[in-house]
DNA sequence: ATAGGGTTAG
């Protein structure tokens, strides 16, 4: 039986089955939909009706107030004044600023009209005259603060008294924060505002805890929400914090970051204090649960708990809760709860709508997305820029280019403007395609409409330059955006790790991982993976190793990538020897390694005779082993790239044992693989019927993940001399397309194919030509065969499979010849081509055979297990 | 108080 081995479990499920999956689930969810509405009678109240929505099996679930102990706020809460606070302890010097305030400044005016303004953007329409004065005077506020360095107390305290008299009212001030909310990038300024202002609001708690409120939302847009928690910390100490309103705010800028446990603890924390949640408070919450990826059975709890409380879902509830099921996947629920709003009292708005289409978006299911566009159209909901953007990204992840950038046209012929997510989904799709001029042009555009970069900007861009080799950009772009202020993600220092890593520059690569453990930020396990596979890859598997190691030790879970790439990694590392000129570019990577060498593998240093290559490679056995412990005790699944790559470690053992040892281990993870590839490999025939279903099996998954199976197989076939059956397998997969373009009968394509597969191939395609010889059909001119030269490998400078069939065509004779100005490419005139092929001792060495394998049973291995202590 | 964008293995 093949358990591991299904589509599903590939990671690149990949988009084809996604879409397959997703048409289907799609029918479903709309009749289920459908049986629903009919079904249920029209509700007597909102509240009943939103129980009625949710099914009994989840109303039973376990409220998530029973759970108070796992949602308590972290147990140090400074007090917001101290010595690692410097913008603190100044209040005092506006004092007198505030005495001078008349009463008549003192009155509550609404601030909505204005609260919803985005970034950059619009101005508000509906204001009232005193309200449109003193919005200009905050906005101009900003505008002066902004221009200042945000760490400038003085420069700070200076642009904010210059205001004094313009900024009157508190709501002036509340204003001034959420404005900075909109636009600041750094914590600093609305601090500086919130102390300076705290005096001048009047001595109220109401008047404060507004401000405290309006801080802590900045804070949270800032995504800062550690900051908005000390500035609650000190709303609460000064007496003034125990609102609901600051309680929602704070969970607000929890559910913004996707911290659900902690947004889930300020909730118990709040009716702790003796605090009604407000339905606000928990629209909240369930956002955040949707953000942080909290179980939906559990999101619901909180829902039916506002029932409970007797409060009534709006149409933001419904919103979130839509989100909820989209990002948990669940299309059906998702599907509900937009089909069964209208009923319940709130209509659906533009988030409705644009929330549904990108949960359908986000299954591929692009018909039904455009579908449901039409149908907002025709309920007076406009699309916008949102919707989109969204539906650009849709295709853009079906590689549906072109009508992704169709809909650009259409937003231009609609008069909507493209705006900063707009942008960089543009853009990513530039980058994916190739497009560097239309890259510059959308740069250009976005400068020109005063649109900065943010940090997926310059990701994506400092990705697509590095792709393409651009190192002089890459370098600019990283400065530029030092210069602009926009700060550095994981994301990229990944991004800027894997290109410099790549492109051979480990000193550099190294110097980037520096940086990031610099830069406070919290590691993820991409950032790990994708360092080890590079360094692995080019031949530093001990670097690799001891990265491992950090990363466990940092707390961080290896995953299925890492541990593939690991296993990849096996029998690959470089002997370095002093005068390998790369040790030279090493740098920094060189003396770190050094320590790893000395602690892990005293056999590698000094001299390097063959006695120390041995034993280390029965180390990396040894070490191989026991990571597929570790794999399992950790429990992560493998999957066919497991497979792959354990097939990969076999062709670079030494000998056949040490092989059949890690085939073991294949076995554990999935007898029926293990099965065929053990049977393979003996030369059993009777195996054949099998490796079909198996072939079968694998032609439902993407192409890249089928075809490096093929490839791993045929290598480790090849490798331990069982030729025909390897020529076999590589036939398999021609027939069944695994390798696209790869055949033709007077142009073989190897540049996708594995060294093994490659030599296969060639062998099988020259009896092709052979048998067109002898049939006496046309031939064109020139044969070719075409290699590739190594400019996509992942490895810096290298052309192995170019290398491994010109030594093959020189062994067998064969007179092909490297072309002059394309060295991936090997060509010979037919006639003479034909003229070989006629000799008589051509097939001989054309045909493969199998080499008796000797070693028939694995028996002996158990003594080498036991000797390892496995 | 709610919607869209940027990475990893073969």
């Amino acid at each position: 039986m093949a358990t591991h081995f299904t589509p599903s479990q590939a990671h690149a499920a990949s988009h084809k089955a996604a879409h397959h999956h997703s048409a289907s689930a799609a029918a479903a969810v709309t009749a289920t939909a459908t049986a629903r509405l009919h079904a249920s009678a029209p509700p007597a109240s909102a509240s009943a009706a939103a129980a009625a929505l949710c099914p009994p099996h989840l109303l039973a679930a376990a409220s998530p107030a029973s759970s108070s102990s796992a949602a308590c706020p972290p147990a140090h809460n400074p007090i917001f004044v101290g010595p690692g606070a410097p913008w603190v302890q100044q209040p005092q010097r506006a004092a007198a600023a505030a005495a001078a305030l008349g009463p008549e400044f003192r009155r509550t005016r609404t601030t909505r009209t204005i609260s919803k303004r985005t970034r950059g953007g619009g101005g508000s329409a509906g204001a009232q005259d005193r309200g449109r004065v003193s919005s200009a005077a905050a906005g101009r506020c900003v505008n002066k603060l902004l221009r200042v360095g945000p760490e400038d107390r003085r420069a700070l305290g200076a642009a904010l008294s210059s205001f004094r008299g313009e900024l009157v009212a508190p709501e002036d001030y509340y204003q001034v924060l959420r404005e900075l909310g909109d636009r600041d990038k750094s914590a600093y300024r609305a601090f500086e505002v919130f102390y300076a202002a705290l005096p001048l609001v009047g001595g109220g708690a109401v008047e404060k805890g507004k401000l405290l409120t309006a801080t802590i939302g900045a804070l949270g847009k800032m995504g800062r929400p550690d900051l908005a928690r000390r500035a609650f910390d000190t709303g609460i100490a000064g007496g003034y914090g125990n609102t609901v309103f600051a309680h929602s705010a704070l969970i607000s800028a929890y559910a913004r970051s996707g911290l659900a446990t902690e947004a889930m603890g300020v909730l118990e924390l709040m009716k702790g204090a003796g605090l009604r949640p407000t339905t606000v408070s928990y629209n909240a919450v369930i956002d955040a649960c949707g953000k942080g990826g909290v179980d939906l059975t559990f999101t619901l709890g909180y829902f039916r708990q506002m029932l409970h409380d007797g409060l009534c879902p709006d149409r933001k509830t419904f919103n979130s809760l839509l989100a909820a099921c989209s990002r948990a996947g669940h299309l059906e629920d998702a599907r509900a709860v937009f089909d069964e709003m209208i009923h319940l009292g709130s209509g659906r708005d533009i988030y409705t709508y644009n929330t549904f289409v990108d949960a359908i978006c986000k299954c591929g299911n692009m018909e039904l997305a455009m579908q449901v566009v039409l149908d907002m159209e025709a309920n007076n909901v406009n699309p916008n820029v949102v919707t989109y953007s969204t539906l650009m990204d849709g295709f853009s992840k079906l590689e549906k280019y072109d009508e992704a950038l169709k809909l650009r046209g259409k937003m231009k012929s609609l008069g909507i403007q493209l705006d900063r997510v707009c942008y960089n989904t543009l853009l990513a799709i530039y980058v994916k395609t190739g497009k560097y001029d239309e890259i510059a042009t959308a740069c250009e555009e976005m400068e020109s409409l005063g649109i900065e970069k943010d940090t997926v900007t310059y990701n994506s861009l400092i990705n697509g330059y590095g792709k393409q080799g651009r190192l002089d950009m890459v370098a600019f772009l990283v400065q530029d955006m030092r210069a602009q202020g926009v700060a550095p993600s994981v994301l990229t220092y990944s991004t800027l790790i894997d290109i410099y890593s790549k492109a051979g520059m480990h000193g550099d690569a190294f110097n980037v991982y520096l940086d990031f453990k610099e830069s406070g930020l919290k590691a993820d396990v991409v950032l790990f993976s994708s360092f080890i596979d590079t360094l692995a890859k080019n031949g530093l598997v001990e670097c690799a190793l001891s990265l491992l190691d950090e990363m466990m030790r940092m707390g961080i879970k290896p995953n299925v990538v890492t541990y593939n790439t690991i296993i990849d990694a096996f029998g690959k590392s470089k002997i370095l020897t002093e005068e390998d000129p790369e040790i030279g570019d090493m740098g920094i990577v060189g003396v770190y390694c050094g320590q790893i060498v000395r602690s892990a593998n005293p056999a590698t240093r000094g001299g390097r005779s063959a006695i120390d290559v041995r034993m280390r490679g029965s180390q990396e056995l040894f070490f191989i082993l026991e990571l597929f412990q570790k794999m399992v005790q950790q429990g992560v699944r493998p999957n066919v790239v497991t497979f792959s790559a354990i097939l990969n470690a076999c062709s670079r053992c030494n000998s056949f044992e040490d092989a059949a040892l890690l085939l073991e281990q294949l076995r554990l993870f999935d007898n029926f693989v293990y099965g065929v590839a053990y049977g393979l490999l003996m030369g059993h025939q009777e195996v054949w019927s099998q490796a079909r279903s198996l072939f079968n099996q694998l032609g439902r998954m993407d192409s890249p993940t089928s075809s490096a199976f093929y490839n791993a197989l045929t290598d480790v076939l090849w490798h331990f001399g069982q030729r025909q059956g390897a020529q076999q397998v590589v036939l398999e997969g021609v027939n069944r397309r695994v390798w696209e373009n790869t055949w033709s009968e007077f142009c073989l394509d190897l540049h996708l194919m594995s060294c093994g597969a490659a030599q296969a191939m060639v062998h099988a395609w020259l009896l092709n030509v052979r048998s067109i010889v002898f049939e006496g059909r046309a031939m064109p001119e020139f044969l070719s065969i075409l290699t590739g030269w190594g400019k996509h490998s992942k490895i810096a400078g290298s052309s192995t499979l170019r290398r491994v069939i010109e030594a093959l065509l020189l062994s067998i004779g064969a007179p092909f010849q490297v072309e002059r100005f394309n060295i991936g490419r090997f060509v010979s005139p037919s006639a003479v081509v034909a003229a070989w092929l006629r000799e008589s001792g051509t097939i001989n060495i054309l045909l493969l055979r199998n080499e008796r394998v000797q070693h028939a049973n694995l028996s002996n291995l158990v003594p080498r297990l036991q000797a390892l202590q496995l």
